[in-house]
DNA sequence: CAGCATCCTGCGTGATACTG
DNA sequence: CAGTATCACGCAGGATGCTG
């Protein structure tokens, strides 16, 4: 891999998608966001339910994510530059947008490769 | 990493999800043989229909993803067991339950981040 | 609290050669 | 034609420790 050179969307809606939400969490992430702006240790405390009990998540990765999803456009960084720090991510349009692809994606998944008790968020709508 | 002990979806569809799909070509694959059985050689040409210039694909990486759809019931492998070997895939049951989904993000995909000239299969719906 | 800096590791992927 | 075998590499992602 790591051509790199000339392959923004390689052509294919799909390609550029798999780029896009490449990253373990990234979906999960636009995913919890979708009710409402979040902290930065309240969508890394939300991406622990179903974590299987590993560790926690390393900062450096969630922040990655985190960063790789802001400059695709689909979530928006808001940092209130107080003392104790604070920072919220909110969906833009785009992320908003993006929800109900997700939303089919669990829908699918839920159907057809669950083992899935629910245990996740689903309760969502 | 390397946790694997028990996260066979997580608890999440969408973690799944990604699971079945991690692949650069697995969602392409599945794609493609949304129309109907396609041989090896077949998936491999249409594969590069956008592949940005690289060289072939690895005839490796094709394998392992067309087993792992496989294994992940999405599609079925059909050999003819003739001398000129001749393989067919087609997408089960559950592959074809999928296709929409894939539709649904190529749809997005193009919306929103395609630079995108229809150049791909886009004619399908 | 919200990160960034550093080290380390496994696996996905590419390239090439070989076989039934 | 449809793969498997082998070598090599980069990057995602985990674990710690530190900072503003």
């Amino acid at each position: 891999m790591a051509k790199a050179k000339s392959d923004p969307a390689c052509g294919c809606p799909v390609a550029a998608f798999q780029k896009m939400i490449s990253g373990k969490y990234k979906l999960r992430i636009v995913w919890d966001l979708k009710d409402g702006p979040r902290r930065y240790s309240e969508i890394r405390t939300g991406l622990l339910r179903g974590a299987g009990g590993s560790a926690e998540i390393a900062p450096r990765v969630l922040s990655r994510e985190l960063k790789a999803l802001a400059e695709a456009g689909l979530l928006d960084r808001k940092d209130f530059g107080v003392v104790p720090p604070k920072v919220e991510y909110r969906l833009t349009r785009k992320g908003k947008s993006f929800v109900p692809v997700i939303a089919a994606i669990r829908n699918w998944g839920m159907r057809h490769l669950a083992p899935v008790e629910m245990s996740d968020g689903m309760a969502a709508e």
